[in-house]
DNA sequence: CCGCCCATGTAAACGGTTACATGATTTA
DNA sequence: TAAATCATGTAACCGTTTACATGGGCGG
């Protein structure tokens, strides 16, 4: 369950509205834990309601926009999640029960999906790499920016390691 | 949504009990997509309801222990899935979740919860490796066989790459 | 016969997904 | 002022998780 957390981390870096909040996840948290708007809603509420944030309506702004910010208690929170042991997270890898089946039923025209799907990898993968020309193209001394630039390697390896699987994968259905 | 299907590939490779399934899940297609029992009983009984599987009680055994086996329209099913396009998974990864966190809020000792994790992939890739050299020590020409021995070598890469995920974490970490 | 385990199953709570609803603000 | 858009939210559904329930063999 690391929704709330995630939130309670962005909302640190920076407080914010619950749209601004959506936004702002999808170009960082969220390539490594997606939520979509109505979830980020209805955490924000929940949060709220154990008084680990508060969001005071913007004066005068348009819709009913509320600022978030994260409160004493949600920071105290935060470190105590960060400090539980984490149990590795359970794997759900669709394709791996793809691949089975086709060893099991195969052959299916699975060949053009595996092509498909590398591309669009290859395509997650150049967004991340683009980030990283742009947001960490030096060296820094400092150990938060090393842990997000770490965090998009990370992105990227899982990214390359993928596009690699559906090739290898491709290459022994060609085989026969 | 995986599930069903996951259960047919492994019911036409072999009929079996709903407690053996769940077994046999644990040692090869768990390893890509965990279930519990509970999910298994359910999703038997929902294919059971839809044509595509047939549980018949197994004679004077105890229990009311019921042998599945998949009928025509279930493996006409499962080639139907597998040929659609697959939506690249989505991505959740707490792991990469607490570092963001340790990143804003840190330290913690968050540290040792990686050393522990890392140690939990040590274990799961030795079991891997393991099946490796017990089931897959051979060349084959045979394509469902070296589609198994491909899923198995990306749980190996997946782990490994877990592995040096949580010692380079460690290491950044370490460095203040 | 009693207690234990095994195979099966039910129930409740929760997170995630999808579709839709409301009200306010900008734009044509 | 009507239409489009934005910010917020509600409702229903589905899969997963956890805890508990039933009922039949088996060992003492």
């Amino acid at each position: 369950m690391s929704l709330p957390h995630a939130l309670l981390t962005a909302l640190i870096e920076r407080s914010c509205s619950g749209s601004e909040l959506a936004e702002r996840f999808d170009h960082s948290i969220g390539y490594f834990w997606q939520a979509s708007h109505q979830q980020i809603y209805r955490e924000l509420a929940r949060l709220e309601g154990a008084g680990f944030v508060h969001g005071s309506p913007v004066g005068g702004a348009r819709g009913g926009k509320k600022t978030y910010r994260v409160l004493p208690k949600g920071v105290k929170e935060l470190r105590r999640w960060l400090v539980e042991r984490p149990a590795p997270s359970p794997v759900r890898d669709e394709l791996m029960v793809r691949l089975r089946a086709e060893a099991v039923i195969g052959p299916t025209r699975l060949i053009e999906e595996l092509a498909c799907l590398a591309e669009q990898h290859r395509e997650k993968l150049n967004v991340y790499r683009e980030i990283e020309a742009k947001d960490f193209s030096q060296k820094t001394a400092r150990v938060d920016e090393q842990l997000r630039h770490f965090v998009l390697k990370a992105g990227i390896d899982f990214e390359t390691q993928r596009i690699a699987f559906c090739e290898e994968a491709i290459s022994i259905l060609k085989g026969r």
